[in-house]
DNA sequence: TTGAAAGCGCTAACAT
DNA sequence: ATGTTAGCGCTTTCAA
C-alpha cells in the first residue's frame, strides 16, 4: 500500500532531478510524501531531516535526493506542537521606529539568536490595550518567553501565562501589580545628575520637560529632577515644570512658555529624546543662550555640542534577554531588579553658564 | 479543601473563581480540559473560543466559566497546523538598529497589524548567507509572506517556498535571480540629483564615498553619481571614488585621502546614512568648508544643516506590505518593480560654495 | 444546538 | 538500521 508508483525510477542527473521537480501550489510535500518518494518510512525521513544517527550513508542519499526533488521544508508548526517549545520570543516594545528601541529590539534578537530562538516584535504605540492584546496574541502563539517594554501598569492578565511557563522579563520600565523580573535604567538617578550638572554651572531656574507622568521612566525623571532641586536648596516654581505627551505642538509650546516668563528659566532638562528634538529645535531660533542637559543620547547628538544623560539601550535589551534564557534554562531565582547605570557626556549645551539681564 | 474535578460546585463569585484557578505549571489547559470541565463536547467549546454561531447563551456561559477556570488560551500553533495559515509575516532585513529600518519594519509591521498578523523580524547583518538562513527559516516557520531586504545576490533558493505559496516581496533592494516583486527607492535619481545639486552650486571636483557596491542601491547611486557628473561634462579622477565598507575607520580615511589631495575635492557626496554621519564627524575638524550632500535623511540633520537626499523608509515598508497582502488576497499579477521617488532637501551644506584656492 | 471522529505534519516511544 | 503507532491541540466534517 506504501509503494508509490513513481519511486521505482531513480532521477540520474541533476537537470533530471530539476525536471521532475513536483510542486503542488500551497500545498507542500510533507515528510509522508518523503518517505514515499523515496520508499523508506516516516521515522528515517525524520531522522534525516534532524540528522539523528541510525542512517545508512545511503538511505540518506534518497532520502536528501527525494527532499530536493520534492522541495521539501520541515513544517515548524507542527514540529511545535508535539515538542512544546517554539524557540521563539515574543518583544512588546513601544515603537521599533523609535531610535531608543531599534538597538534595543536588535540586542534582544542577537541573544535569542545565540540561543536558536526567532524574535516576534510587537509595537503597542504605548497603548495599554494594544499592549495586552499583543502580549497574549504572543502567548496564544506559544512563544517560549516574553520581553514586555509595558505600556499600562497593571500587569495582572499576564499571571496566568506565567504560571503557565511563560518567562517573561520587564524592561525599560517595571511590572505593575506583578512580581517578575525588571532590567531598568537609573531614570531617577540619571535625571537627578543632570540637573545638578546644569546646577553646578550656575543655574538656578532649570525648566523639565518631560513625558506623561504615567509612564515610569517619566515621573521617575520628574522626581530626579526635584530631588536635586531641593538638594541644592532650590525652589521649583511649576511653571518650569511641564510633564504631558511628546508632540512637537507641545513640546514647542511648553519651551516657548518658559522662555517667556517674566523670570525665564535659564535652562532645560529634556525628559528623553523625542522632548530633547523638539527642545533643540525650538532652542535654535531663539536669542538667548539656553542651557540643555537631554536623556538619552541620539545619534548626531555629539555634533550638535548636546550635553546627555546617555542610556545603553543595547545592554537592557541583552541583559534583559539573558535573564529570560536563563529562566529557560530552568534558574528559578527570585523575580529581580537590575538597574543599569546612565553616564552624562558633557558637550557643550549643558555647560552654557545662566545668560545675565 | 481544595477544588474536586467533578466540577458539580459552581463558583459564586471573582474570588471564588480566583481561588478555584488551577494551573499546571507548564502543562496548559486544553480544549479538551475546558470541555471537561463545562461538561461540553469538545466542538462546542471550539465554538465558543472562536464566536462561532449555534452555541446557547447559557451553554456559552459555562464554557467560558470553565475558560476563566482553567486560565485557557487557544493554543495558535495547533491552530495553524490544522488551518494552514499563520497569519505571520516575516522580515528579513539587515539591521534593525539601523535608524533607516526602524520606520521601515514598524510601516510593515502596521500594514500587517491590520490584517491580523505579526511580525517576525530577522536582521542578517549584511550577511547573504545568514539572509538565506533566516529567510528559510521563517518559511519554516510557515509565514504566510516574506519581506525581504536582500544582502545576497542569488535569491533562487527561495524558488520552492514562492511555489509552494509563500508571497514574496523584497524592498529597498531587488532580488536576484528571481522574479519577484520589488519596492524600491529611485537610488539612481536620487544620487544623481543630489550630484547635480553640488554642480549646480560651482563644484567640479566632487568626491563619492560610499557603499559596498556589491549591494545594489550602494552601485546604483555610484551610477547616479557618476551620470551627473558626464552629463556635465566633467571627468571623474579615480581617487574621488571610495566605494567600500561603512566603517567609520574606512570612511574617515577616505574622506582625508580626499581632503589631503594636491587637487582636493571640494564637495562629497555620501552615499548612505552610515556614510553620513562618519563624514560629517571628519569634516566637523577641517579648516577649510566642504560642501556635503547625504543620500538618507537622518533626525537632528536638520538642525546641522545637512542636505540630503531623502527616502522615505515608511512609504517602502508600507507599500512592499500593501502589495504582500494584496497577494495573499489572491491577486496574481505579474511581479512588478515599485520605485519610489527621492526628494532633495536644500539646507545649507550642499549649497555651500567651491573653497577658492 | 451539539458532539464524535478524522485528520493537520510532526516527534516520542516502542517495535522489528 | 528502520518502521509502526500514538498522540501534540486544534478545526473540519458529518451525524445526532
Amino acid at each position: 500500500m506504501q509503494t508509490d508508483p513513481a519511486s521505482t525510477e531513480e532521477p540520474r542527473t541533476v537537470a533530471d532531478i530539476a525536471r521532475r521537480t513536483e510542486h503542488r501550489y500551497g500545498n507542500r510535500p510533507t515528510m509522508k510524501d518523503v518517505a514515499a518518494r523515496a520508499g523508506v518510512g516516516l521515522k528515517t525521513v525524520s531522522r534525516v531531516v534532524n540528522s539523528e544517527p541510525g542512517v545508512t550513508p545511503d538511505t540518506e542519499r534518497r532520502v536528501q535526493e527525494a527532499i530536493e526533488i520534492l522541495g521539501f521544508r520541515r513544517n515548524d508548526s507542527a514540529r511545535v506542537l508535539r515538542k512544546g517549545r517554539t524557540a521563539t520570543v515574543g518583544l512588546v516594545l513601544e515603537d521599533l521606529a523609535d531610535p531608543f528601541y531599534g538597538p534595543l529590539s536588535r540586542a534582544v534578537e542577537e541573544v535569542a539568536r545565540a540561543h536558536g530562538a526567532l524574535l516576534i516584535n510587537g509595537s503597542s504605540a504605548e497603548d495599554p490595550d494594544r499592549e495586552q492584546e499583543l502580549a497574549l496574541a504572543l502567548c496564544a502563539r506559544r512563544v517560549d518567553g516574553l520581553i514586555v517594554i509595558p505600556a499600562g501598569d497593571d500587569h495582572r492578565y499576564l499571571e496566568p501565562e506565567i504560571r503557565a511557563g511563560v518567562a517573561t522579563v520587564f524592561v525599560d520600565r517595571p511590572a505593575g501589580r506583578l512580581d517578575v523580573d525588571a532590567v531598568l535604567s537609573d531614570s531617577f538617578g540619571g535625571a537627578r545628575d543632570g540637573v545638578a550638572h546644569l546646577i553646578a554651572h550656575g543655574h538656578r531656574r532649570i525648566g523639565f520637560i518631560g513625558d506623561r507622568p504615567r509612564i515610569h521612566t517619566a515621573s521617575e525623571r520628574l522626581r530626579g529632577y526635584r530631588s536635586a532641586m531641593e538638594d541644592a536648596g532650590l525652589p521649583v516654581d511649576e511653571s518650569w515644570v511641564s510633564p504631558g505627551s511628546t508632540e512637537p505642538e507641545r513640546v514647542a509650546a511648553a519651551v516657548r512658555g518658559m522662555l517667556a516668563a517674566a523670570e525665564p528659566v535659564t535652562a532645560l532638562f529634556a525628559g528623553n529624546n523625542r522632548v530633547m528634538v523638539t527642545v533643540v529645535r525650538a532652542l535654535a531660533g531663539h536669542p538667548r543662550p539656553v542651557a540643555l542637559v537631554g536623556f538619552d543620547d541620539m545619534e548626531l547628538a555629539d555634533l550638535l555640542g548636546i550635553t546627555v544623560i546617555a542610556q545603553d539601550a543595547a545592554a537592557l535589551g541583552r541583559t534583559a534577554a539573558e535573564r529570560l534564557f536563563r529562566r529557560l534554562d530552568g534558574v528559578e531565582d527570585a523575580p529581580e531588579r537590575v538597574v543599569l547605570g546612565t553616564t552624562l557626556l558633557a558637550r557643550g549645551s549643558g555647560e552654557i553658564p545662566p545668560a545675565t539681564g
